[in-house]
DNA sequence: GTCTATAGTATGATAGAC
DNA sequence: GTCTATCATACTATAGAC
């Protein structure tokens, strides 16, 4: 697995990023991450913001993937569904401890009024749009749209009480919950 | 109405901290807001986790206050559940531009593993039990405690997207909705 | 209680040798 | 590309005069 110094600075960065937030990473802690000194890494990133675009460049590229892995994983779009609900079941240990990383990364620029912000919010229009697909595809029409922007807010809603609580039982219920309520309702539409 | 420099320092604090966060607001900031000195400030709070924690020892007084009038506003446990989930419209100018003050805070930080940290989350202590007694009161026995939790992510999800996405309306369909399942719900309740 | 002055540190960022 | 200085700034925090 060869991997360029500068990938390995924006790994780092991004790991750094979402455990501690972004205006709480500093170069120094970066480049001790990655075993560089910190001259090296001004040689690939002039300035913080720019290490933060390349960060939200890179989640939006996995972003991107794991949306397109969950489609060809799943044949139908209630299956597409439940597989992005799931993630809060998959990743509950990291989101126990540092919640949600597109929910506490936008909450955070938004507070520091961020030229980077509007870039961030990208991550979450991406997964609003593939949700409202999914919805359109089974036959929600115009109501595709608040349907994915309901599902979105209650997962997110679960990732940031679970960081708080830390009760997995908690984050468990609300799925089921959510996965039940997927179910009644594509049971109840037309194209089901 | 006469106020301490401690109280005013308490209050500029409190509101620059909801609004750029913990991390992001000096010494100097706060200082400048309340029109004194650095060294001024000084006298009053030794450390900037001192600050922090009178600035969360006042966010529960006044949560409190709003939690016992909402339940003196209202004669029924629904009323009140109503009242908790309605603060979604009434600050909503708020939330679209800072998040909810609760969720932001404990979420910076989890994310810092800050000593405040549980201090700050039994901000959403208080409401959950706040929450968790009115739905004992409809009789919903060991369900009120996983309801009261319902309740409390779907409005931190609402308030995540809401100042991410900036959509009026799509807060205001989310509590309808979360207003319609309320009725619903305490229309199948036993007690009622 | 309030101020000015200042210390010590960490940070973002640069210059220049190898 | 990588390193070792180094700078300027902002920050938390202290000392001491009024």
């Amino acid at each position: 697995m060869p991997s360029t110094t500068r990938e390995r600075i924006v790994d780092a960065a991004d790991q750094l990023i979402y455990e501690h937030g972004f205006e709480h990473t500093s170069f120094a802690q970066i480049a001790d991450s990655v075993g560089i000194s910190r001259g090296n890494f001004y040689h690939h990133f002039r300035t913080k913001n720019d290490i933060l675009d390349a960060v939200i460049e890179r989640r939006l590229d996995r972003t991107r993937d794991m949306l397109g892995a969950w489609k060809a994983d799943n044949d139908t779009p209630l299956g597409r569904i439940r597989a992005f609900v799931h993630i809060l079941i998959d990743n509950r240990a990291l989101i126990e401890r540092y919640g949600c990383p597109v929910g506490t990364l936008c909450a955070e620029l938004g507070k520091l009024a961020h030229p980077a912000r509007g870039r961030a919010n990208e991550l979450f229009v991406l997964f609003q749009r593939w949700l409202r697909r999914q919805f359109t595809e089974l036959g929600c029409g115009d109501e595709a749209g608040p349907l994915a922007m309901h599902v979105l807010a209650r997962s997110q809603g679960v990732s940031t009480l679970a960081s708080t609580f830390q009760d997995e039982a908690f984050v468990r219920r609300e799925v089921d919950d959510l996965e039940n309520w997927l179910l009644q309702f594509s049971a109840n539409n037309p194209v089901h």
